[in-house]
DNA sequence: CATAATCCGTTCATCTTTAGAACTGACATG
DNA sequence: CATGTCAGTTCTAAAGATGAACGGATTATG
């Protein structure tokens, strides 16, 4: 499969992937959230061939994910702006410098801090149930067949069929390993959790 | 520069970009998500070539994100299963499953839902601060220089010299455009933010 | 016993993408 | 008029990805 093809997928993910999944796209997300706007900006603080910036920028745009707005005419040049669609991936940049401000800290610690306006304080991302509000861990989460539900290969395993059951209610992910007849192959501890 | 060198980056987000930041990476630790744990499951379920997924999957075991693990001996073979730290992915990989479901959705709808345990309802992520446990938007953050704070390409403009203060306190942000003298250049409103 | 079949890779020839540097073009500055 | 800024485009060589075939260990099937 060409990762081109990822906008084309059932799955919300790989279209998600597709559009932002590169790491130069995100890289330049990451810049935009700090107010970097300009190409030469880009440019000089990634490092990143003119090329290859060119393209993610289009791309971005082609996307909805960033605009092109005139800064200046005479000579006439253009900035990169986030769109509305472009702002709402701020959860995923923040959650992606949480978890490297966590698990890959250098020796110095963290390079740059996150305050909240509200409080005052300097916090950490947390994510959070839009129903009851308590933070969510991923043992806590069942996965439902939606509406779209299409390509079995996008769901996740053992669910074909079951539309609208959950995928483990006790047990009940291990269907086809269970009715397999005795053999010699040894299989250890099967564990059917995260 | 390379995107392999990432990984030497001061800036935690570069860092996770270098460890997580490919689209087959991405589409891999989505599927550890959803329980796919065997080499032949990945490849059907993704397409990817074979030499990839042997690539990707040895880079996130050396990076401790996933672990291999032997689930029959006789023949020997082994699984991928997320560490705590893979599993400390979880916001990640869910907000960009739900920027999808906002932003990409096709004709049907979602394809998966997420369920609560604790409140047993279907809900969406939502990004809270771990201070106050308001929701957190991007224009309620201000960036602030932390400890590690050392190569001035990955911190936001404007904020060289200026540390423990914030970045964007009512016009700080344009200090240098604001006092080079009169000229031609037709400069169009400048807004500073996002 | 011979012949699949399963599982996890590796190898190889081919094709595509990327990097890096130079170049264009419109304009401004000294 | 030489130099600088900004936003790209174009070029070639190097790196990375693809698809298909192959390998080894072992169990299952006829």
């Amino acid at each position: 499969m060409r990762l081109n093809d990822l906008g084309d997928e059932a799955c919300s993910f790989a279209r998600t992937v597709g559009v932002i999944g590169d790491p130069w796209t995100l890289l330049i997300l990451r810049d935009c959230f700090l107010r970097v706007r300009q190409f030469e900006e880009f440019q000089s603080r990634l490092g990143v061939s003119r090329g290859i910036l060119a393209d993610r920028l289009e791309r971005l745009v082609a996307n909805f994910v960033l605009t092109k707005v005139a800064y200046q005419e005479r000579p006439l040049r253009y900035e990169y702006r986030l769109t509305p669609k472009g702002l709402a991936l701020y959860p995923i940049i923040i959650s992606l410098v949480h978890w490297g401000d966590v698990h890959l800290v250098g020796k110095k610690g963290r390079p740059i801090l996150h305050q909240h306006r509200a409080c005052q304080k300097v916090f950490d991302p947390v994510l959070t149930c839009s129903e009851c509000g308590e933070s969510v861990d991923p043992h806590d989460v069942e996965v439902l067949l939606g509406p779209g539900a299409e390509d079995p290969k996008h769901l996740p395993l053992g669910m074909l069929g079951s539309a609208g059951k959950p995928v483990r209610g006790r047990g009940t992910g291990s269907v086809a390993k269970s009715d397999r007849p005795a053999s010699k192959t040894r299989v250890l501890k099967t564990v059917d959790s995260l």
